[in-house]
RNA sequence: GGCUCCAUGGUCAAGCGGUUAAGACAUCGCCCUUUCACGGCGGUAACACGGGUUCGAUUCCCGUUGGAGUCACCA
Protein backbone atom coordinates (compact mmCIF):
# COMPACT_ATOMS: atom_id res chain seq x y z
CA UNK A 1 0.00 0.00 0.00
CA UNK A 2 1.38 3.35 -1.00
CA UNK A 3 2.02 5.82 1.76
CA UNK A 4 0.34 9.15 1.28
CA UNK A 5 2.98 11.81 0.73
CA UNK A 6 2.92 14.60 3.27
CA UNK A 7 5.26 17.57 3.04
CA UNK A 8 5.41 20.69 5.08
CA UNK A 9 6.62 24.20 4.73
CA UNK A 10 7.89 25.31 8.12
CA UNK A 11 8.98 28.94 8.09
CA UNK A 12 9.77 31.05 11.07
CA UNK A 13 7.97 34.37 11.07
CA UNK A 14 10.94 36.70 11.07
CA UNK A 15 10.23 38.99 8.13
CA UNK A 16 9.92 38.89 4.40
CA UNK A 17 10.09 35.66 2.49
CA UNK A 18 13.11 35.51 0.30
CA UNK A 19 13.21 33.48 -2.86
CA UNK A 20 15.12 30.62 -1.29
CA UNK A 21 12.32 30.07 1.19
CA UNK A 22 9.74 30.40 -1.50
CA UNK A 23 11.49 27.81 -3.61
CA UNK A 24 11.59 25.42 -0.66
CA UNK A 25 7.87 25.91 -0.22
CA UNK A 26 7.31 25.47 -3.94
CA UNK A 27 9.22 22.20 -4.10
CA UNK A 28 7.45 20.82 -1.07
CA UNK A 29 4.16 21.78 -2.61
CA UNK A 30 5.15 20.24 -5.92
CA UNK A 31 6.40 17.00 -4.41
CA UNK A 32 3.19 16.58 -2.48
CA UNK A 33 0.86 17.55 -5.29
CA UNK A 34 2.69 15.55 -7.92
CA UNK A 35 2.00 12.49 -5.83
CA UNK A 36 -1.49 13.57 -4.88
CA UNK A 37 -0.42 14.12 -1.29
CA UNK A 38 -0.80 16.82 1.31
CA UNK A 39 1.11 20.03 1.74
CA UNK A 40 0.96 21.63 5.12
CA UNK A 41 2.06 24.83 6.73
CA UNK A 42 3.65 24.90 10.15
CA UNK A 43 4.77 28.07 11.83
CA UNK A 44 8.05 27.72 13.69
CA UNK A 45 7.98 30.57 16.14
CA UNK A 46 10.04 29.16 18.95
CA UNK A 47 12.30 32.17 19.04
CA UNK A 48 10.29 34.91 20.65
CA UNK A 49 13.14 37.36 20.31
CA UNK A 50 13.23 37.22 16.56
CA UNK A 51 9.50 37.07 16.11
CA UNK A 52 8.32 39.90 13.89
CA UNK A 53 4.80 41.16 14.18
CA UNK A 54 2.95 40.62 10.93
CA UNK A 55 5.45 38.17 9.52
CA UNK A 56 2.94 35.35 9.67
CA UNK A 57 0.61 37.37 7.49
CA UNK A 58 3.38 37.82 4.97
CA UNK A 59 3.75 34.07 4.82
CA UNK A 60 0.05 33.56 4.20
CA UNK A 61 -0.05 36.29 1.59
CA UNK A 62 3.02 35.06 -0.21
CA UNK A 63 1.86 31.48 -0.33
CA UNK A 64 -1.51 32.54 -1.57
CA UNK A 65 -0.16 34.84 -4.21
CA UNK A 66 2.22 32.18 -5.41
CA UNK A 67 -0.64 29.71 -5.62
CA UNK A 68 0.82 27.33 -3.09
CA UNK A 69 -2.36 26.39 -1.33
CA UNK A 70 -1.80 24.36 1.79
CA UNK A 71 -4.05 21.51 2.81
CA UNK A 72 -3.36 21.90 6.50
CA UNK A 73 -2.13 24.72 8.64
CA UNK A 74 -3.01 27.02 11.51
CA UNK A 75 -6.04 28.16 9.53
CA UNK A 76 -6.93 24.70 8.23
CA UNK A 77 -7.02 21.97 10.79
CA UNK A 78 -6.21 18.56 9.42
CA UNK A 79 -6.15 16.73 12.70
CA UNK A 80 -2.47 17.19 13.40
CA UNK A 81 -2.66 20.53 15.14
CA UNK A 82 -1.78 22.81 16.61
CA UNK A 83 0.26 24.00 13.63
CA UNK A 84 2.02 26.79 15.43
CA UNK A 85 4.93 25.70 17.57
CA UNK A 86 4.38 28.25 20.30
CA UNK A 87 0.96 26.69 20.75
CA UNK A 88 2.36 23.21 20.68
CA UNK A 89 4.70 24.19 23.49
CA UNK A 90 1.64 24.71 25.67
CA UNK A 91 0.58 21.13 25.13
CA UNK A 92 3.82 20.04 26.76
CA UNK A 93 4.69 17.83 23.82
CA UNK A 94 8.33 18.86 23.48
CA UNK A 95 9.09 18.58 27.16
CA UNK A 96 7.43 15.19 27.26
CA UNK A 97 9.63 13.86 24.48
CA UNK A 98 12.73 15.50 25.91
CA UNK A 99 12.14 13.78 29.20
CA UNK A 100 11.65 10.51 27.40
CA UNK A 101 15.12 10.98 25.98
CA UNK A 102 16.51 11.75 29.41
CA UNK A 103 15.03 8.51 30.72
CA UNK A 104 16.78 6.70 27.92
CA UNK A 105 20.07 8.39 28.67
CA UNK A 106 19.98 10.08 25.29
CA UNK A 107 19.66 13.54 26.78
CA UNK A 108 20.48 15.31 29.99
CA UNK A 109 19.86 18.43 32.03
CA UNK A 110 22.48 21.13 31.79
CA UNK A 111 22.76 23.96 34.29
CA UNK A 112 25.83 25.67 32.91
CA UNK A 113 25.60 29.42 32.87
CA UNK A 114 26.65 31.82 30.13
CA UNK A 115 30.03 32.47 31.68
CA UNK A 116 31.00 28.84 31.77
CA UNK A 117 29.79 28.34 28.22
CA UNK A 118 31.74 31.36 27.07
CA UNK A 119 34.88 29.92 28.60
CA UNK A 120 34.44 26.90 26.37
CA UNK A 121 34.67 28.98 23.23
CA UNK A 122 37.70 28.66 21.03
CA UNK A 123 38.76 31.29 18.58
CA UNK A 124 39.36 29.78 15.19
CA UNK A 125 40.21 32.17 12.42
CA UNK A 126 39.29 35.72 11.45
CA UNK A 127 37.74 36.29 14.83
CA UNK A 128 35.40 33.36 14.47
CA UNK A 129 34.50 31.59 17.65
CA UNK A 130 33.16 28.10 17.98
CA UNK A 131 32.23 26.18 21.03
CA UNK A 132 31.78 22.54 21.73
CA UNK A 133 30.08 21.56 24.92
CA UNK A 134 32.21 19.42 27.19
CA UNK A 135 29.43 17.25 28.65
CA UNK A 136 30.11 18.79 32.04
CA UNK A 137 26.54 18.36 33.27
CA UNK A 138 26.20 14.85 31.94
CA UNK A 139 28.10 13.74 34.97
CA UNK A 140 25.84 15.37 37.53
CA UNK A 141 24.45 12.92 40.03
CA UNK A 142 20.74 12.34 40.32
CA UNK A 143 20.76 14.16 43.64
CA UNK A 144 22.51 17.20 42.23
CA UNK A 145 20.02 17.40 39.40
CA UNK A 146 17.04 17.12 41.74
CA UNK A 147 18.55 19.74 43.96
CA UNK A 148 19.12 22.17 41.10
CA UNK A 149 15.65 21.58 39.75
CA UNK A 150 14.09 22.06 43.17
CA UNK A 151 16.05 25.26 43.64
CA UNK A 152 14.58 26.50 40.40
CA UNK A 153 17.87 26.95 38.68
CA UNK A 154 17.55 27.59 34.97
CA UNK A 155 18.40 24.65 32.80
CA UNK A 156 18.47 23.43 29.25
CA UNK A 157 18.18 19.89 28.01
CA UNK A 158 20.96 18.64 25.79
CA UNK A 159 21.19 15.76 23.43
CA UNK A 160 23.70 13.17 24.60
CA UNK A 161 25.71 12.19 21.56
CA UNK A 162 28.32 9.46 21.65
CA UNK A 163 31.93 10.33 21.04
CA UNK A 164 32.84 7.09 19.40
CA UNK A 165 31.76 5.74 16.07
CA UNK A 166 30.03 7.54 13.26
CA UNK A 167 26.57 8.44 12.08
CA UNK A 168 25.27 8.23 8.56
CA UNK A 169 22.22 9.90 7.22
CA UNK A 170 20.73 9.50 3.81
CA UNK A 171 19.66 12.33 1.61
CA UNK A 172 17.66 11.67 -1.53
CA UNK A 173 19.84 13.99 -3.54
CA UNK A 174 23.20 13.93 -1.82
CA UNK A 175 23.25 10.27 -0.94
CA UNK A 176 24.81 8.96 2.24
CA UNK A 177 26.62 11.48 4.38
CA UNK A 178 28.70 10.11 7.21
CA UNK A 179 30.27 12.05 10.04
CA UNK A 180 32.26 11.04 13.05
CA UNK A 181 30.19 11.15 16.21
CA UNK A 182 32.98 13.13 17.82
CA UNK A 183 31.89 15.94 15.51
CA UNK A 184 28.41 15.93 16.94
CA UNK A 185 27.96 18.57 19.58
CA UNK A 186 25.48 17.96 22.36
CA UNK A 187 22.99 20.36 20.92
CA UNK A 188 20.34 21.95 23.04
CA UNK A 189 16.89 20.43 22.71
CA UNK A 190 14.99 22.52 25.19
CA UNK A 191 16.02 26.10 25.89
CA UNK A 192 16.02 27.66 29.33
CA UNK A 193 12.77 29.45 28.53
CA UNK A 194 11.15 26.07 28.09
CA UNK A 195 10.86 26.39 24.32
CA UNK A 196 12.34 23.74 22.09
CA UNK A 197 15.09 24.61 19.65
CA UNK A 198 14.39 24.50 15.96
CA UNK A 199 16.23 21.22 15.60
CA UNK A 200 14.31 19.41 18.27
CA UNK A 201 10.90 20.82 17.47
CA UNK A 202 11.47 19.91 13.85
CA UNK A 203 12.10 16.27 14.55
CA UNK A 204 9.27 15.93 17.01
CA UNK A 205 6.78 17.74 14.81
CA UNK A 206 7.72 16.06 11.57
CA UNK A 207 7.26 12.72 13.24
CA UNK A 208 4.06 13.47 15.11
CA UNK A 209 2.58 15.16 12.07
CA UNK A 210 3.40 12.21 9.87
CA UNK A 211 5.58 14.09 7.45
CA UNK A 212 7.00 11.76 4.82
CA UNK A 213 9.34 14.11 2.97
CA UNK A 214 11.37 16.82 4.64
CA UNK A 215 12.58 19.41 2.15
CA UNK A 216 14.91 22.16 3.31
CA UNK A 217 17.89 24.19 2.30
CA UNK A 218 21.29 22.58 2.25
CA UNK A 219 22.49 24.93 4.96
CA UNK A 220 20.85 22.42 7.28
CA UNK A 221 22.76 19.47 5.97
CA UNK A 222 25.38 19.69 8.66
CA UNK A 223 22.83 19.29 11.41
CA UNK A 224 21.12 16.35 9.78
CA UNK A 225 23.29 13.66 11.38
CA UNK A 226 22.16 14.86 14.79
CA UNK A 227 18.60 14.34 13.63
CA UNK A 228 19.40 10.76 12.84
CA UNK A 229 20.66 10.33 16.38
CA UNK A 230 17.34 11.64 17.60
CA UNK A 231 15.28 9.36 15.40
CA UNK A 232 17.38 6.46 16.49
CA UNK A 233 17.07 7.38 20.13
CA UNK A 234 13.30 7.59 19.86
CA UNK A 235 13.12 4.51 17.74
CA UNK A 236 11.29 6.45 15.06
CA UNK A 237 11.56 5.99 11.35
CA UNK A 238 13.22 8.91 9.63
CA UNK A 239 11.29 10.70 6.94
CA UNK A 240 12.86 11.11 3.50
CA UNK A 241 15.23 14.05 3.50
CA UNK A 242 15.69 16.23 0.45
CA UNK A 243 18.19 19.01 0.90
CA UNK A 244 18.06 21.73 -1.70
CA UNK A 245 21.08 23.45 -3.18
CA UNK A 246 21.51 27.04 -2.12
CA UNK A 247 20.31 29.98 -4.14
CA UNK A 248 23.09 32.53 -4.15
CA UNK A 249 23.62 36.13 -5.11
CA UNK A 250 25.81 37.19 -8.00
CA UNK A 251 28.84 36.76 -5.76
CA UNK A 252 27.90 33.14 -5.14
CA UNK A 253 27.08 33.83 -1.52
CA UNK A 254 23.96 32.56 0.16
CA UNK A 255 21.12 34.98 -0.33
CA UNK A 256 20.75 37.13 2.72
CA UNK A 257 17.59 36.70 4.73
CA UNK A 258 16.62 40.21 3.93
CA UNK A 259 18.54 40.90 0.80
CA UNK A 260 17.58 43.81 -1.41
CA UNK A 261 15.21 42.67 -4.11
CA UNK A 262 15.44 39.01 -3.27
CA UNK A 263 12.27 38.74 -1.28
CA UNK A 264 9.04 37.82 -2.96
CA UNK A 265 7.42 40.97 -1.68
CA UNK A 266 10.13 43.16 -3.11
CA UNK A 267 9.84 41.43 -6.44
CA UNK A 268 6.11 42.05 -6.48
CA UNK A 269 6.72 45.68 -5.68
CA UNK A 270 9.25 45.84 -8.47
CA UNK A 271 6.50 44.93 -10.89
CA UNK A 272 7.04 41.23 -11.41
CA UNK A 273 4.09 38.90 -11.73
CA UNK A 274 3.79 36.03 -9.27
CA UNK A 275 3.46 33.34 -11.92
CA UNK A 276 6.71 34.37 -13.56
CA UNK A 277 8.58 34.39 -10.28
CA UNK A 278 7.25 30.95 -9.38
CA UNK A 279 8.13 29.64 -12.82
CA UNK A 280 11.59 31.10 -12.58
CA UNK A 281 12.49 29.77 -9.18
CA UNK A 282 11.11 26.36 -10.08
CA UNK A 283 13.89 26.23 -12.65
CA UNK A 284 16.57 27.34 -10.22
CA UNK A 285 17.87 23.97 -9.23
CA UNK A 286 15.46 21.82 -11.15
CA UNK A 287 14.98 21.08 -14.79
CA UNK A 288 12.42 19.07 -16.70
CA UNK A 289 13.26 16.31 -19.11
CA UNK A 290 12.46 18.40 -22.13
CA UNK A 291 13.70 21.86 -22.94
CA UNK A 292 10.68 23.81 -21.93
CA UNK A 293 11.04 26.80 -19.67
CA UNK A 294 7.60 28.29 -19.41
CA UNK A 295 5.39 26.33 -17.06
CA UNK A 296 2.16 27.06 -15.28
CA UNK A 297 1.85 25.80 -11.73
CA UNK A 298 -0.39 22.99 -12.96
CA UNK A 299 2.19 21.92 -15.47
CA UNK A 300 4.89 22.02 -12.84
CA UNK A 301 2.86 19.76 -10.60
CA UNK A 302 2.49 17.32 -13.41
CA UNK A 303 6.15 17.39 -14.48
CA UNK A 304 7.94 17.79 -11.22
CA UNK A 305 10.21 14.92 -10.34
CA UNK A 306 12.34 15.77 -7.35
CA UNK A 307 15.02 13.33 -8.39
CA UNK A 308 15.96 15.79 -11.08
CA UNK A 309 16.84 18.49 -8.59
CA UNK A 310 20.41 19.68 -8.95
CA UNK A 311 23.02 19.44 -6.22
CA UNK A 312 25.00 22.52 -7.04
CA UNK A 313 24.08 26.03 -6.00
CA UNK A 314 22.43 28.44 -8.41
CA UNK A 315 22.90 32.15 -8.85
CA UNK A 316 19.71 34.16 -8.74
CA UNK A 317 19.86 35.92 -12.09
CA UNK A 318 17.47 38.82 -12.08
CA UNK A 319 18.16 39.52 -15.75
CA UNK A 320 16.71 36.21 -16.77
CA UNK A 321 13.81 36.67 -14.39
CA UNK A 322 13.08 39.94 -16.16
CA UNK A 323 13.08 38.17 -19.50
CA UNK A 324 10.72 35.52 -18.21
CA UNK A 325 8.46 38.14 -16.71
CA UNK A 326 8.34 39.78 -20.11
CA UNK A 327 7.20 36.51 -21.61
CA UNK A 328 4.38 36.35 -19.10
CA UNK A 329 3.40 39.92 -19.89
CA UNK A 330 3.20 39.18 -23.59
CA UNK A 331 1.03 36.17 -22.96
CA UNK A 332 -1.21 37.94 -20.48
CA UNK A 333 -4.75 38.78 -21.57
CA UNK A 334 -5.39 42.43 -22.32
CA UNK A 335 -7.75 43.09 -19.47
CA UNK A 336 -5.51 41.77 -16.76
CA UNK A 337 -2.53 43.51 -18.28
CA UNK A 338 -4.37 46.80 -18.31
CA UNK A 339 -5.48 46.40 -14.77
CA UNK A 340 -1.92 45.92 -13.61
CA UNK A 341 -0.43 48.54 -15.91
CA UNK A 342 -2.94 51.26 -15.10
CA UNK A 343 -1.31 52.51 -11.90
CA UNK A 344 1.97 53.04 -13.68
CA UNK A 345 0.32 54.68 -16.66
CA UNK A 346 -1.57 57.04 -14.42
CA UNK A 347 1.54 57.93 -12.55
CA UNK A 348 3.33 58.86 -15.76
CA UNK A 349 0.42 60.44 -17.62
CA UNK A 350 -2.00 63.04 -16.33
CA UNK A 351 -3.28 64.17 -19.72
CA UNK A 352 -6.50 62.84 -21.10
CA UNK A 353 -5.10 60.02 -23.21
CA UNK A 354 -6.36 56.65 -24.32
CA UNK A 355 -4.58 54.62 -21.65
CA UNK A 356 -5.94 51.31 -22.85
CA UNK A 357 -4.48 51.91 -26.25
CA UNK A 358 -1.13 52.95 -24.83
CA UNK A 359 -1.15 49.90 -22.59
CA UNK A 360 -1.51 47.54 -25.49
CA UNK A 361 1.22 49.33 -27.40
CA UNK A 362 3.56 48.89 -24.51
CA UNK A 363 2.62 45.32 -23.69
CA UNK A 364 5.14 43.49 -25.85
CA UNK A 365 7.92 45.93 -25.15
CA UNK A 366 8.39 45.84 -21.43
CA UNK A 367 9.74 43.28 -19.03
CA UNK A 368 8.32 44.60 -15.78
CA UNK A 369 5.55 47.09 -15.21
CA UNK A 370 7.65 50.01 -14.01
CA UNK A 371 9.34 49.99 -17.42
CA UNK A 372 6.14 51.60 -18.64
CA UNK A 373 6.86 54.94 -17.03
CA UNK A 374 9.99 55.69 -18.92
CA UNK A 375 8.49 54.42 -22.11
CA UNK A 376 5.42 56.62 -22.17
CA UNK A 377 6.40 59.75 -20.30
CA UNK A 378 7.09 61.61 -23.54
CA UNK A 379 3.37 61.66 -24.26
CA UNK A 380 3.03 63.87 -21.24
CA UNK A 381 5.88 66.19 -21.96
CA UNK A 382 8.58 66.36 -24.58
CA UNK A 383 11.79 65.45 -22.80
CA UNK A 384 15.07 67.25 -23.24
CA UNK A 385 17.04 65.60 -25.98
CA UNK A 386 20.24 66.07 -27.85
CA UNK A 387 20.20 67.00 -31.53
CA UNK A 388 22.65 64.18 -32.10
CA UNK A 389 19.65 61.93 -31.85
CA UNK A 390 18.67 62.98 -35.33
CA UNK A 391 21.73 61.28 -36.71
CA UNK A 392 21.21 57.61 -37.45
CA UNK A 393 23.50 55.75 -39.75
CA UNK A 394 21.09 53.03 -40.79
CA UNK A 395 18.38 55.53 -41.57
CA UNK A 396 21.00 57.60 -43.34
CA UNK A 397 19.82 60.63 -41.49
CA UNK A 398 21.77 63.47 -39.94
CA UNK A 399 20.98 66.92 -38.62
CA UNK A 400 20.87 68.59 -42.01
CA UNK A 401 18.66 65.98 -43.58
CA UNK A 402 16.36 66.02 -40.60
CA UNK A 403 16.04 69.77 -40.69
CA UNK A 404 15.17 69.64 -44.36
CA UNK A 405 12.56 66.95 -43.86
CA UNK A 406 10.94 68.68 -40.92
CA UNK A 407 10.83 72.01 -42.72
CA UNK A 408 9.23 70.39 -45.75
CA UNK A 409 6.73 68.58 -43.63
CA UNK A 410 5.68 71.40 -41.35
CA UNK A 411 3.43 73.25 -43.81
CA UNK A 412 2.01 69.98 -45.06
CA UNK A 413 1.11 68.90 -41.56
CA UNK A 414 -0.27 72.34 -40.78
CA UNK A 415 -2.68 71.96 -43.67
CA UNK A 416 -3.57 68.41 -42.74
CA UNK A 417 -6.92 68.21 -41.01
CA UNK A 418 -7.26 64.47 -40.62
CA UNK A 419 -4.89 63.42 -37.88
CA UNK A 420 -5.71 59.77 -37.92
CA UNK A 421 -2.87 57.32 -38.10
CA UNK A 422 -3.88 56.14 -41.57
CA UNK A 423 -4.20 59.60 -43.05
CA UNK A 424 -0.92 60.74 -41.57
CA UNK A 425 0.80 57.64 -42.81
CA UNK A 426 -0.44 58.37 -46.32
CA UNK A 427 0.74 61.91 -46.13
CA UNK A 428 4.19 60.98 -44.97
CA UNK A 429 4.66 58.13 -47.42
CA UNK A 430 3.52 60.39 -50.22
CA UNK A 431 6.30 62.72 -49.24
CA UNK A 432 8.71 59.81 -49.10
CA UNK A 433 7.71 58.82 -52.59
CA UNK A 434 8.13 62.30 -53.93
CA UNK A 435 11.51 62.47 -52.35
CA UNK A 436 12.51 58.99 -53.50
CA UNK A 437 14.00 57.93 -50.20
CA UNK A 438 13.40 55.20 -47.67
CA UNK A 439 10.65 55.45 -45.08
CA UNK A 440 13.05 55.66 -42.23
CA UNK A 441 14.74 58.71 -43.70
CA UNK A 442 11.58 60.65 -42.99
CA UNK A 443 10.07 58.74 -40.12
CA UNK A 444 13.15 58.89 -37.96
CA UNK A 445 13.42 62.67 -37.68
CA UNK A 446 9.66 63.04 -37.26
CA UNK A 447 9.52 60.49 -34.50
CA UNK A 448 12.53 62.01 -32.84
CA UNK A 449 11.00 65.47 -32.86
CA UNK A 450 7.76 64.08 -31.48
CA UNK A 451 9.22 61.99 -28.72
CA UNK A 452 12.78 63.01 -28.03
CA UNK A 453 13.47 59.31 -27.60
CA UNK A 454 15.42 56.61 -29.30
CA UNK A 455 12.77 54.13 -28.49
CA UNK A 456 9.03 54.57 -28.41
CA UNK A 457 6.11 52.19 -28.12
CA UNK A 458 4.75 53.29 -31.49
CA UNK A 459 5.77 54.76 -34.81
CA UNK A 460 5.76 58.42 -35.83
CA UNK A 461 2.26 58.65 -37.24
CA UNK A 462 0.61 56.80 -34.43
CA UNK A 463 2.32 59.08 -31.97
CA UNK A 464 0.97 62.07 -33.85
CA UNK A 465 -2.50 60.67 -33.76
CA UNK A 466 -2.31 60.28 -30.01
CA UNK A 467 -0.64 63.63 -29.43
CA UNK A 468 -3.08 65.49 -31.66
CA UNK A 469 -2.44 68.15 -34.21
CA UNK A 470 -1.60 71.07 -32.03
CA UNK A 471 0.89 69.28 -29.82
CA UNK A 472 2.46 67.44 -32.75
CA UNK A 473 3.06 70.64 -34.63
CA UNK A 474 4.47 72.33 -31.57
CA UNK A 475 6.97 69.52 -31.13
CA UNK A 476 8.00 69.55 -34.76
CA UNK A 477 8.53 73.30 -34.62
CA UNK A 478 10.59 72.78 -31.50
CA UNK A 479 12.65 70.22 -33.39
CA UNK A 480 13.27 72.62 -36.23
CA UNK A 481 14.31 75.31 -33.80
CA UNK A 482 16.71 72.97 -32.09
CA UNK A 483 18.28 71.96 -35.38
CA UNK A 484 18.54 75.54 -36.59
CA UNK A 485 20.20 76.76 -33.44
CA UNK A 486 22.73 74.04 -33.50
C1' G B 1 40.67 26.23 11.23
C1' G B 2 37.46 21.30 11.74
C1' C B 3 33.52 18.99 9.31
C1' U B 4 30.32 18.63 4.99
C1' C B 5 28.88 19.65 0.16
C1' C B 6 29.65 21.42 -4.81
C1' A B 7 32.57 21.89 -9.66
C1' U B 8 29.86 21.79 -18.02
C1' G B 9 30.16 28.92 -21.47
C1' G B 10 29.31 35.40 -17.81
C1' U B 11 24.34 33.06 -15.68
C1' C B 12 20.53 28.95 -15.51
C1' A B 13 21.29 24.24 -17.38
C1' A B 14 20.92 19.00 -20.59
C1' G B 15 24.23 15.11 -20.45
C1' C B 16 24.21 9.79 -16.48
C1' G B 17 31.42 5.56 -20.89
C1' G B 18 31.60 6.42 -27.42
C1' U B 19 27.55 13.18 -28.83
C1' U B 20 29.85 17.80 -34.25
C1' A B 21 28.99 18.68 -25.68
C1' A B 22 21.79 20.40 -26.27
C1' G B 23 18.64 24.51 -24.99
C1' A B 24 17.57 29.32 -22.44
C1' C B 25 19.20 34.33 -20.53
C1' A B 26 22.96 37.81 -21.56
C1' U B 27 26.24 39.39 -25.56
C1' C B 28 27.53 40.19 -30.88
C1' G B 29 26.04 40.26 -36.12
C1' C B 30 22.40 39.89 -40.05
C1' C B 31 17.27 40.04 -41.82
C1' C B 32 12.45 42.14 -41.21
C1' U B 33 10.51 46.87 -39.96
C1' U B 34 7.25 53.35 -39.70
C1' U B 35 13.41 54.03 -35.59
C1' C B 36 13.93 51.07 -31.10
C1' A B 37 11.43 46.99 -29.49
C1' C B 38 8.92 42.50 -31.06
C1' G B 39 9.91 38.49 -34.43
C1' G B 40 13.25 35.40 -37.55
C1' C B 41 18.27 33.65 -38.60
C1' G B 42 23.23 33.09 -37.24
C1' G B 43 28.03 33.91 -34.38
C1' U B 44 31.37 34.18 -29.98
C1' A B 45 31.61 31.35 -25.50
C1' A B 46 32.17 25.57 -21.33
C1' C B 47 33.51 20.01 -19.49
C1' A B 48 38.99 23.65 -13.28
C1' C B 49 43.80 20.71 -12.96
C1' G B 50 46.59 16.06 -12.20
C1' G B 51 46.56 10.96 -11.68
C1' G B 52 44.19 6.42 -12.29
C1' U B 53 40.08 2.53 -14.13
C1' U B 54 38.76 1.47 -19.28
C1' C B 55 39.71 -0.18 -26.02
C1' G B 56 37.56 4.68 -24.88
C1' A B 57 36.37 9.47 -20.19
C1' U B 58 32.68 15.60 -19.43
C1' U B 59 30.59 11.09 -17.46
C1' C B 60 33.46 6.20 -12.62
C1' C B 61 37.58 6.43 -8.46
C1' C B 62 41.56 9.24 -5.89
C1' G B 63 44.16 13.67 -5.17
C1' U B 64 44.92 19.03 -6.01
C1' U B 65 42.81 23.62 -6.65
C1' G B 66 38.70 26.69 -6.36
C1' G B 67 33.93 27.91 -4.37
C1' A B 68 30.10 27.39 -0.81
C1' G B 69 27.65 25.87 3.71
C1' U B 70 28.12 24.94 8.79
C1' C B 71 30.38 24.93 13.67
C1' A B 72 24.39 29.67 18.86
C1' C B 73 19.69 28.84 24.57
C1' C B 74 18.75 31.56 15.33
C1' A B 75 16.10 29.13 12.35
Amino acid sequence: MAVRIRTRYAPSPTGKMHVGNLRTALYEFLIAKHAGGDFMLRIEDTDQERFVEGATDIIYRTLEKAGLTHDEGPDKDGGYGPYVQSERVKTGIYMKYAKELIEKGEAYYCFCDKERLASLKIKVVEGKEISVYDKHCLHLSREEIEENLAAGRPFVIRQNNPREGSTTFHDELYGDITVENAELDDMILIKSDGYPTYNFANVVDDHTMNITHVVRGSEYISSAPKYMRLYEAFGWESPVYVHLPLITDENHKKLAKRGGASSFEDLMESGFVAEAVVNFIALLGWSPEDNREIFSLEELIQKFDYHRISRSPAVFDIVKLRWMNGEYLKAMDEDRFYEMAEPYLKKALTKDLDLRRIASMVKTRIEVFPDIMEMVDFFEKLPEYDVEMYTHKKMKTDRDSSLEVLRDLLPILEDQTDYSNDALYQTLTAYVEKKGCKNGYVMWPVRTALSGKQMTPAGATEIMEILGKEESLARIREGIRKLEND
